[in-house]
DNA sequence: GTAGCACCTATAGCACCGTTATATGAACTG
DNA sequence: CAGTTCATATAACGGTGCTATAGGTGCTAC
C-alpha cells in the first residue's frame, strides 16, 4: 500500500528531475542534486532507472505521453484541414510551455537513438492526416504530408524557443503552417483538381498586408478606421484557437 | 624546441576538439580527450579558451563561419527563386554533412544564449530574399519570409539527419521546400504595380486578401464587421498608396 | 650579453561528478 | 518463525572540469 501523502521515491526521482531540468536553463543537471532534492540517495536512482540517462530517458517518455495525451484528446471538428491547424498550434503551445523538455524531444534527436516516440507522433499526425485524405483533400500521401508538417512545425517551435519569449512572433506560426498546410491540402472542399495558387490563404494574405501597413500608411482611411483595420487585421492574422 | 611545421597548440586544441566531437557520436567529449589528443596539457586548454565551453562555443563558431562561407560563395543565378532553392539545398547539404555540429548549430539553441550566429544565417538568408523582393517575387516581407523558410529549413534538416542515413529520402526536403517557397513568392513574373522595395504594395496585398476572403470567410470577425472590413480593403485597393 | 618582461605551457591538486560494492532494513511467503 | 526478495543507505572509486603555482620561451632595452 501507498502512503497517501507522500509519493514512492520512484515517483519523486522522476517529478525531481523533471523540475531540475525545466529550471536550471539548460545546464547540466546532476544526479546529487536530483536525489537530494527527492529526499532520497543514490542507489535508490540506479536501482529504479539503473542510469542518470535512464532517469532522463523516463522524464523525456512521460513527456512524450504528455505531448500524445493532449494531442488525442484534442476534439475532431469534422473539418480536416481546421484539424490540422489546431494539432499543429496545440504542438507549438506545447513547445513553448515545456522548453527544456521540448528541446530534449525533438531537437536533440540523435540518429539512432530514440526514433520510437517521434515516430508515434508522427504516426499520430499522419492519422489525422488520413482523415483529410478520406475526404479527398490531400494532395500527397498521408504519410508525406505528415512528415513534412511535422518537420516544418518542429523547425518553427524551435525558432519560437530560441527567441526570447517578449519578442515572440506567432505569426511566424502561422504563416509556415499555411504554407505547409496547402502545399499539402487543397482548401477548397469541391474538386482537388481546382488549384489554389491564384488564391493564397487569407492568414498569409493577412500578415502580407499588415507588413505592407507598416511600412507605408494609406491615405483612404483615417487614422481611427486605420487603427481598427489592423486591429481586425491581427485576429485574422493570429486566429489563435479556441 | 618547436617544429615549424606544426600548427599552434591554439589551433590544434581547436581541431582535435571538432574531430573528437565529430567522432564520438553526441556523446560528452572529455577536455583530457581533447588535451591530449591536442598534445597538450590542461591549463593551455583554459589559457585560450577560457573554458570548455568556449572551446566548444569556438568550434561551433568556426562551422557558421564554413556554413556561412559555403552560402556565401554560391552562385546568383540571377532568377531570386532559384535561388532560393540553392540555398534551401546547400543548407540541408551542409546538416548533412556535418550532423553533430549541426545538431549544436541549430538544434539545442538555447534561449538568450547563443542568437547572434543563427541570427547572421536568417539575416544572410533575408539578404537573398531581398533579391527576390527586389524582383517583386515576394507576397510577405524578406524577414518574416526568411524566418519561416530557415524554420522549415532546420527543421526537415534536423529531421533527415535523426533518420538512418540509409533511409534518407530528399524528397520531403523537395517537398517542403517547395511548400514554404510558393507560400511566400510568386512563380510569375513581376507584377508592374508594385513600387517598393523591401515589401510588396499595399495594394497587391490588399488584392491578395481580398481575393483570398472571397473563398473562405474568417470566423473572428463577425458579418457586419466584415462587411466593413471588406469595404474599407476596397478603398485600400481602389488607388495606390501615398 | 643580460636583465627584464610579457607570453605560453607544465606540475600537481581540488572539488565535484556518475557510479557501484557492500550492507541494512522492510515486507511478503512458507 | 525462517527465507526470500525488494528497496534504501553508507562509503568509496575513478574520472571530470578547472586552477594555484611555477617554470620555460622568445622578445626588446640597455
Amino acid at each position: 500500500m501507498k502512503k497517501v501523502g507522500e509519493p514512492a521515491p520512484k515517483v519523486r526521482l522522476l517529478r525531481a528531475a523533471a523540475a531540475l531540468l525545466a529550471e536550471s536553463n539548460g545546464e547540466p543537471v546532476s544526479t546529487r542534486q536530483i536525489t537530494q532534492a527527492a529526499r532520497v540517495t543514490a542507489p535508490t536512482l540506479y536501482h529504479h532507472f539503473g542510469d542518470k540517462e535512464g532517469l532522463f530517458d523516463a522524464v523525456v517518455a512521460e513527456g512524450f505521453s504528455e505531448y500524445l495525451d493532449a494531442e488525442r484528446s484534442l476534439p475532431t471538428s469534422g473539418q480536416p484541414i481546421e484539424d490540422l491547424r489546431m494539432h499543429w498550434d496545440n504542438h507549438v503551445q506545447f513547445g513553448l510551455d515545456h522548453p527544456h523538455l521540448y528541446l530534449v524531444m525533438f531537437g536533440n534527436i540523435q540518429p539512432e537513438r530514440r526514433p520510437s516516440m517521434v515516430a508515434s507522433a508522427e504516426a499520430f499526425l499522419e492519422e489525422v492526416l488520413g482523415r483529410a485524405a478520406a475526404a479527398a483533400r490531400l494532395v500527397v500521401s498521408p504519410h508525406e504530408a505528415a512528415r513534412s508538417m511535422l518537420a516544418a512545425n518542429i523547425g518553427v517551435t524551435l525558432m519560437l524557443i530560441a527567441e526570447p519569449a517578449a519578442k515572440r512572433n506567432l505569426e511566424l506560426s502561422a504563416m509556415t503552417r499555411e504554407a505547409v498546410i496547402s502545399a499539402v491540402a487543397t482548401d477548397s472542399e469541391a474538386d482537388p483538381t481546382t488549384d489554389t495558387e491564384g488564391t493564397p490563404s487569407v492568414v498569409v494574405a493577412a500578415i502580407a498586408l499588415n507588413a505592407a501597413l507598416q511600412s507605408s500608411h494609406p491615405d483612404q482611411l483615417s487614422s481611427s478606421e486605420l487603427k481598427l483595420f489592423l486591429e481586425w487585421l491581427q485576429r485574422i492574422s493570429s486566429r489563435s484557437a479556441s
